[in-house]
DNA sequence: CGTTTCGTTGAAGAGTGTCAAGGCCAGTGG
DNA sequence: CCACTGGCCTTGACACTCTTCAACGAAACG
């Protein structure tokens, strides 16, 4: 349990050499600021699909930058229901959950093999504090994540099936324009029952607006591959409750 | 909008003598940790009920700790719709959300009198800096504000009404006793409307859930003055769902 | 190639939302 | 002091969305 079963790789790493550093931790950080925050990253540690990053319960030691690859986190409710509480792909930072009570409160699993920067928390702690900047951009990186739940918070609140799912795809697609990719055409590396999970829905109804929407013309969807075919109509799905009301 | 409209209080304010100091910000801190961070409280603030603290879009200058009162945190949806997404009572830090884009993100307001410690974020920066163990809670406050949202996200996406509103009862009844207060007895500040935004459900269906428990004898309700009579049972309404499951 | 997991679709039913009416309470002005 | 007003709460009836249950097909995996 102390000693995770994934493979441990040891070669340096250099955040200054990463395509990601202007999303991950170091974003906006001088040449030699970056040279101490390099000194962080203990090691990169890979993780094979299925398998967890870390667990509920666990020992809170390190954070973690995603490299490559994407994750789920998911919450144990007391009878044994799964919640996906996110959704983690690469240059954001998983972990944060546990800062509060020094371990973790949640699974974080892999969806498709996964490669991550290991951030030991106590040498991070030393380095933000004699990097401002570094520290500064941690806590953006929190607070980043408190904005970001708000946001779930909102759709689960307030939104129908098809507005979250809509939603969903949407935020989806920005962040893989974020990345590079395209944003119009990706994988889903997620199971339909846990997109109903983070959603707040059961896996058929998830089904079922997927096939709504590919029979209107807003996607098209066969099995994991997604393409999204007129977002803007996707977006008005977002506002289609208002039109009902505001006549 | 750069002058808030509310009184502010310019006397001096000291942690030490406050009795929310351990539920607080310099929670563990020792006397000459305690006498640094007094330096960050700039001043107090008064907001009366139905006034804000802050609004979505305001520049993010402080962070708040809430010393006597109760207030809401809300989210406009681009629809007009109201999304509830947290009250906040004595001892808990609000504005954490403004950090990660130096603006704020959502409304908070007060639901009674309410008075608030003046954290200026800059200063708080600066101690925080030089006193480790500050930093440490700064950072444990925003990790479990994290934690916090988690769970109402499970809240929301696997909980039906009634699950929804007896969790939600009893983390309030748990919050007051935290401060001292009768963990049985206590006053709902916020209406039903508002309840049922924050649980993502409608006014009605917090009335008749309400009124369900009172029939069943769980709770004694009358207007905004709850008394939980039978907590065992309250909370044995969590895990209701899955006893017809599990059979 | 069988087994398992995952996804789609239909039909029926439960849980909430919606709409509407009325009661209670605090604040206001006559 | 009382009537009035508006906000808040409760309750009922009905509509609708989503879940549940079930069957089947397709893809992934050993």
């Amino acid at each position: 349990m102390a000693v995770p079963s994934t493979c441990l790789a040891s070669l340096r790493v250099a955040c200054s050499n990463c395509n990601l550093r202007e999303l991950c931790l170091p974003v906006g950080l001088s040449g030699t600021e970056l040279g101490q925050v390099e000194q962080i990253v203990a090691t990169r540690r890979k993780i094979r699909r299925g398998e967890a990053l870390f667990r509920a319960g666990d020992r809170f030691e390190s954070l973690y930058a995603v490299r490559l690859g994407f994750l789920k986190s998911t919450l144990m409710s007391p009878d044994g229901h799964e919640q996906v509480t996110g959704f983690h792909m690469a240059g954001e930072v998983v972990g944060l959950d546990g800062i509060s009570a020094e371990a973790h409160t949640c699974d974080t699993v892999a969806l498709e093999d996964t490669e991550v920067c290991v951030l030991p928390y106590e040498r991070l702690e030393e380095i933000a504090a004699a990097v401002p900047s570094l520290q500064n951009n941690l806590r953006k990186v929190m607070s980043r994540e408190i904005v970001r739940e708000h946001g779930v918070m909102l759709l689960l609140g307030s939104m129908r099936a098809e507005e979250r799912l809509a939603a969903f795809l949407l935020n989806l697609s920005q962040r893989f324009e974020a990345r590079g990719y395209s944003r119009t055409e990706f994988v889903l590396r997620m199971t339909r029952a846990e997109i109903g999970s983070f959603l707040g829905l059961k896996l058929e109804t998830v089904s079922r607006a997927l096939s709504h929407f590919a029979q209107d013309g807003l996607i098209e969807v066969e099995q994991k591959h997604l393409r999204i075919l007129d977002s803007d109509r996707l977006r008005a799905v977002l506002g289609s409750s208002v039109s009902k009301e505001a006549h």
